[in-house]
DNA sequence: GTAGGATCGTTCGAAATTGAACCAGCCGGA
DNA sequence: TCCGGCTGGTTCAATTTCGAACGATCCTAC
């Protein structure tokens, strides 16, 4: 259904409560795991999504930029929280060979390690909650929406000025 | 940069890949929708979300702790951000009659006033960027999701101490 | 070459969030 | 009545995040 405007109700009742919802099962989500790495492994959610997207990576380094876009946040919360891994000694960071300004940020033995350990731990948690009780059509479904989302969110991001307020 | 998994399904494969996108889309929505309320409206993401549940509710009034569960963050949270929107004249700390040592924070006029400013542009990014572009059977498969894991995630937080594994 | 602009990463101050400690008021049972 | 335990909210220090400003490097056009 297009017809854009409706008037000052707001509240359309739907768009609200499926809008809360999902921001409240989405923060628990992340409440819980964080809570859990915590306990268990000694490292945060943030601190865990970089030890993961390095593994995934060739040679599992990264740059800090790529690593920022990766995660969701500025460049200084990367700044940041690489220098924490780092003084754990979970991570390393080099000079970058092609590019003299760049950091290549690589996972040390003891950041495999670690990974090796949490992540079991943290997959069976998400699974538990986020996927082991979805169907596979509902998966197919979510799969769909991630990516309308995502094309969505890449061409809200690419619009910054457009039209009248 | 995915792949396309037919048969593999959705097992084993990419438990990972799938948990990402969903991390990296809800990052990106939330970002998307806080920067808005900044720059057209002065609030933040959190403030707008009180104001939200504060409108709903009867009376347009709340109980912190109501407040601090309902959106999910810590209670002490919840204090500086309701002092915050105090001092800026959209809330009202009261005594609560039946417990005294409760409080009773309700919209003021102004309150009203902002969020009836704030809350067309919002749910309209909102619709824009989360909703629109899913047809009917996919919000109610959404729908469904999202039951699903809100009852996951009460369970998985009625048992703290039991692993399993 | 070289100037101008974009990109990379850090630094800094301000804001936000958290968890633990704490006080005060509520509630149940002896 | 009184006493222990529970709940509601606040305070405080510590952690994390953000955005803007900055120096350094890359890149393209001239």
């Amino acid at each position: 259904m297009g017809a854009g405007d409706f008037e000052s109700r707001w509240l359309a009742p739907d768009v609200n409560a499926v809008w809360a919802r999902f921001l409240n099962v989405t923060h628990r989500l992340e409440h819980q795991i964080d809570r859990r790495l915590q306990d268990h492994h000694g490292i945060t959610h943030t601190q865990y999504e970089i030890l993961v997207r390095l593994a995934d990576s060739d040679e599992r380094a990264m740059r800090m930029s790529d690593l920022a876009d990766s995660i969701v946040t500025a460049k200084s919360a990367v700044t940041y929280q690489v220098n924490r891994l780092s003084e754990m000694g979970l991570v390393e960071r080099n000079k970058c060979d092609r590019d003299n300004r760049g950091i290549w940020v690589k996972l040390t033995a003891a950041g495999v390690e670690r990974l090796e350990q949490a992540a079991p731990c943290i997959l069976s948690l998400v699974r538990e909650l986020f996927l082991d009780a979805i169907n596979c059509d509902q998966a197919a479904e979510l799969d769909k929406l991630l990516e309308i989302w995502s094309d969505n969110l890449d061409a809200g991001a690419a619009e910054p000025p457009a039209e009248g307020r």
